[in-house]
Order: structure tokens, then sequence, then C-alpha cells
DNA sequence: TAGATTGTTAATCGATTAACAATC
DNA sequence: TAGATTGTTAATCGATTAACAATC
């Protein structure tokens, strides 16, 4: 059996949120090229992504959307939800505490950890933090696949290192820093301060031309 | 004349933040096999992205590293420093400005818009919060170019639509909502609910197998 | 049926990787 | 010279786009 591609995920991830809102709305079916439209994708990219994930249309009504929203669950997300760390609550830390807390009924962050004796042992944005030093005990106690790491560039290594240790299987990277981890370890990096300086990069090339 | 490829801006944005650091410690020269290790990437794709920009190795000596940080700088960066716009002064509006008060000598916030009244006219990790009113015309009067979106997802159209007539071209999106502009404005969206629903899926794909 | 949409296959495109001659 | 590295070209790979038969 073959690999959906990455893009193909990222795609599905945002049919999701649109699909969601348009059944708010009142909808209970979609043409490929309505989810096209609203996700600045193509009506054939639309229909691969879909059928990726067992999902058929009909020429006639569409596609439903209760089914979309069904199948893409079923593909995208653990059946009994995700259990998720943070590790270093910062300014970044703290605002993305308060982010996942509303966004995600699937995607729970369950603990977050610092070494800031004034931040552990409170309750932030409704996650209870933790002391560094409890990281790996936590991690094996409440079963963490994945982690959130906001922590400063020169720590983010050494972290990472021993979260994989505790058997964490996926980070998403806020440092500005390359981890080295073995190939098994999913990385994903959001690296800020690049894709600010590609932003800026290419506002001034495709730009008005405002210097 | 060609363009660059989006991936090379990326990693030239990387490889400087290595180089500087090597420079901080002390080195003076690399070859294509260092810059690769350090950055994940391939020496025969860090020659390639490093003549991209200009610069020029030697098979004995390799690349001088400050040729190489002034080479990329001034493929990479606006001569004069970019002034750029923070619209929504939410948790992670904060922490973005915290975040870049400090990362870079280039890229600056000048500006930041909120429409709560306890936030605006007050001056937030360094940076001055107007009322959201005055958005277009200090955009127009400090020759903004680029701004970052961090408001609710359903204003982010209205505003970002601002921002544009105002003469903005570039934007890096954090809420989690496509953007519909003009071709020639620069979106790069920073989906933070996609990534984490990527790295659990990745994570869970690759890992340890664990349930 | 007629017409729009789905599902599938082939063509294109862009970027990465591999190969190798040129260079110090 | 010998050997490692640079610069450049060709081959590979993956994903997107275009084309079209099948379907309701």
């Amino acid at each position: 059996m073959h690999q959906a591609p990455h893009k193909t995920i990222e795609r599905l991830s945002m049919y999701r949120r649109l699909l969601n809102a348009a059944k708010a709305g009142g909808q209970s079916s979609v043409y490929s090229h309505n989810l096209a439209e609203m996700s600045g994708s193509t009506a054939a990219q639309v229909r691969r992504d879909l059928m990726e994930v067992g999902c058929h249309g009909n020429p006639k009504t569409g596609y439903a959307i209760d089914d979309l929203i069904e199948q893409i669950g079923l593909f995208l997300d653990h059946p009994a939800g995700e259990p998720i760390a943070l590790i270093g609550v910062g300014n970044l830390g703290r605002a993305l505490l308060h982010f996942f807390a509303a966004h995600h009924p699937k995607l729970k962050i369950v603990a977050a950890f610092d070494d800031d004796p004034f931040k552990t042992g409170r309750v932030i944005h409704g996650c209870h933090c933790y002391d560094m030093g409890e990281v790996q005990n936590i991690i094996k106690a409440k079963h963490i696949n994945v982690a959130l790491l906001t922590v400063p560039a020169d720590a983010a290594q050494g972290v990472a290192e021993k979260l994989v240790d505790a058997g964490v299987s996926g980070l998403l990277n806020f440092a500005p820093q390359r981890l080295r981890l073995p190939n098994h370890i999913t990385v994903e990096d959001m690296d800020m301060t690049t894709a600010l300086e590609k932003t800026a990069f290419l506002a001034r090339q495709n730009g008005n031309g405002r210097q």
C-alpha cells in the first residue's frame, strides 16, 4: 500500500475545517469545485485527495459532507484522541496552550513543562504545568506520543532527545534550531524567523514595487 | 533571469543563521558538506543554493563565512531594513512581538494594531499598539510592506483586504483561514492546527507503534 | 438524452539527486 | 602530483496539471 503525500494530509486538514463550516451553515453536500474554490486548490486535486481517504462522490449530487468529515476523521485522527505535551511555557508556549485549548476535539494538550518554579505546579490555560524533571515519567504515564517544542533554541536539541527517549515520536518544533533525531521520528518545523524573511523577500520581489 | 525557488530562500535563511553561529564560534570558512551537515541538506544542494546568490568557493579552502553572510544578506534583505506591522495583539500576537523584538536586525515590527481599548495606546514588548481604525494611515506613513496577521479566523479576510488596500504586499498569516487576495500579494500561511494534525498523523504512521 | 461531475490515466512541471569534469 | 572539493549537467523522483472515458 502507498503513503499519502504530505501535501495531501495538509489539504485534508483544511478540507475538514471548511466542511465543518459548511455543515454549520446548513449545507449537506459539496462538489469538488466548491471545495477547490474554498481551499484554493483545484477540483481535480480535491477529487484525488478525497479518493485517497476512500471518499466517493456521485456526478449528480457531489460528495456528502457528513461522509467526508467522517472519512477524513477516520484517516487523520487517532480514534481515542491524541494526548500532547507542550515543553517550554514562555510567551509562545502560553499562546499555544490558549490556542489549542479551544481548537480541536481530538488533539489535546494534557501536560505542559517548564523549569521555572514560578510556573510549575500551576494550571495555565487549563493545562497543568509540571517541572521539567518529571517530563519522562509523565510522558510515559500519559502515553504521550506528540509534543510541541517551545523552548529556546539552545535547549531544543537536548530536550528533544529526552522526549524521544521517553517515547515521543512526533515533534512540532517552534525553536529556530535544526533537530538531529533518529529517522523514524517526525519533526515538523515551524520556523517563524525563516517564514517572515521569506514573506518579506517575496513581497519585495512580487509586490507593488514600493521601496 | 530566473527566480530562486522558494525552498532555496528558506534554506538560505537557515544557512545564514548557522553561519552566524559558526562565525561567533570563531570559524572563518566552511565547506559545503559542513553546512549540509548542520542544516540537514546535502552538499550538492548547499552548493547550488550558494551559487544562486552569487557565492563562490574554492576547492582548497571552501567558502569564506564573511562572504557568505554578506551575499546572503544582499540577496535576502532589504538594504534599509523592513518595517513590519502586527495585526491582532492577542496571546499569539504578544508572543510574536516578544519573539521578533530580539531576533532580527533587518526585520522590525514597528507598529501593532488591535481594537481593544485596553491595549491601544500602550507599548507592548517595545512596540506601540495603535487602534485598528488607524491601520491604513500608519501603514502608509511608515511605508510598511509586510504584516503579521494574528487576528481571529473570522476577521482575517476583512483585515487582510484593508492591509492590501493600504499597500501591504506580503502577509504572514497565523489565522486558520484561507485568504483570497490578488495574485501579486504574497501570503505565507502558518497554520498551526494543520501542522499539529500532520505531526500527530505522521508520528502515528512512522512512530514506535505505541497506541 | 444531454450535461455536468466523477474517477483514472497520461503529460508536464519543478525540485532533488546523482554523476562527473574542472579546480585548487 | 594526488586528493578533496567546487561548479555544472544529466537522470530521477514526486507532485501537479491536463485530458478524457465513465457515470449519474
